[in-house]
DNA sequence: CTATACATACCGTCGGTCGGTATGAAAGGA
DNA sequence: TCCTTTCATACCGACCGACGGTATGTATAG
């Protein structure tokens, strides 16, 4: 059983447990024996040889996921033809409809109701992702497309408000809340003079929307934000 | 040293214990042991006594804080003279200019670094508070303060938005940068028609903000959004 | 005498460590 | 070319201290 030739492939099969774990109970409450039993055939010393710490897997999984909006601020980062509110609104249309990575998203949404993971979310879209939609409007500021007062309050508007708060999951609501919600930041964004919501991405949100909200949720009391237990 | 006649001041002692040690250290990486050596001379047969569990600590500490805010809300529900605009902008002018009730906050507010404790309280304030908030929004509509199409959204964006982004702790500026923010808030809410921000609330929240500010930081890296460790 | 305010010894589980072992692959000799 | 030696690494599993929580005992106020 030992010196496997690809530890790359024990390494994902423990973030693949991990993550089915992290999903179903959380991180707090899932132990590193929880992962071991998912995954059946490894032992502590073998996690604690391809990871530093429990949070070290939980990084890990973090990084997995921030690849695809990356990949998206590496291809706009480099383009010259767009304007800064084009910039601005293909980021979010490359998020929204992309079914695979809608998927995956919704696959991730049951941890973000783990303290620890939403802590460490919130901190990502708050800083790293703030940090680069603020680059776009201040090309948008240059260029004129969007001639705001406000570069840096948008970007955390639109770092923050898209991920928590449009999306079905913190605040929850039928597809016609959502689109009045979506209209309302799209007035109060155009107050400001950053108008990144038009018909054709409100329309992209309602179907990637559908995407994210769960099959089939029976609950009468509806998910508030945050619920722990 | 058994039977303590007055096991209030215990239990109270209990509190202010944990109040600091999780201001310190934060809910997760506080242990009972912690709350134990604060308090020197007690065992942990008397914290188990008087509290359930540590979580049980921590719920009692937010109910403590609560207090203040609830007095506000039973104070102005029963009012019938006001407007639904003035009883919003009452609740914050009530909250902001309380120089005893903002320094129990400016203590309160490294323990949001944990996430547990911010988890809890962004749930309170997105489910609790904006309710609240709502009740006085749809006054406004009613009597023509607050002629908006959000009333929802608007209650939402009050109770979230002044407790975590125009407070210098997660999203950190200079006196003049939080103007600037507040200005943009004011500037949102007016294109929904929800004017709550006038030119007396701003002075509030500024000479308010002035006290919630930490004396004397001098870390060059700003904190950022929960950072956590 | 009884209910209560504690103290203390103890339990199971946790995240993490550590000495050890098995093995693949490179290096070297013939 | 084949065999052997060497070494880095993949992995094992017993063990550790600390944790949250409990069971039980004891002293005292009422």
């Amino acid at each position: 059983m030992a010196r496997n030739a690809h530890p790359e492939v024990t390494r994902q099969r423990i973030l693949d447990a991990a993550r089915a774990q992290f999903a179903a109970k959380g991180f707090e409450k899932t132990s590193i024996q929880d992962i071991l039993n998912e995954l059946g055939d490894l032992s502590k010393g073998a996690i604690y040889h391809h990871f530093a710490s429990k949070e070290a897997i939980l990084d890990a999984l973090s990084n997995q996921d921030m690849e695809f909006t990356e990949n998206i601020f590496a291809r706009l980062d480099s383009d010259k033809t767009m304007s800064g509110l084009q910039k601005l609104q293909e980021t979010m249309r490359s998020t929204m409809r992309d079914k695979q990575h809608l998927t995956a998203i919704r696959a991730l949404l049951p941890q973000l109701d783990d303290p620890t993971t939403l802590a460490a979310n919130l901190r990502h879209w708050g800083n790293e992702l703030s940090q680069q939609l603020l680059v776009y409007i201040e090309e948008g500021v240059a260029d004129g497309s969007t001639p705001t007062q406000y570069p840096r309050e948008a970007a955390q508007m639109l770092a923050l408000l898209p991920n928590y708060w449009l999306i079905p999951h913190f605040f929850p609501g039928t597809p016609s809340e959502l689109r009045h919600r979506i209209e309302c930041l799209e007035a109060m964004l155009e107050a400001i003079n950053v108008p990144v919501f038009d018909d054709a991405l409100i329309d992209d949100f309602m179907t990637g929307i559908a995407v994210l909200a769960a099959p089939s949720n029976e609950s009468t009391e509806a998910p508030q934000i945050a619920t722990e237990q």
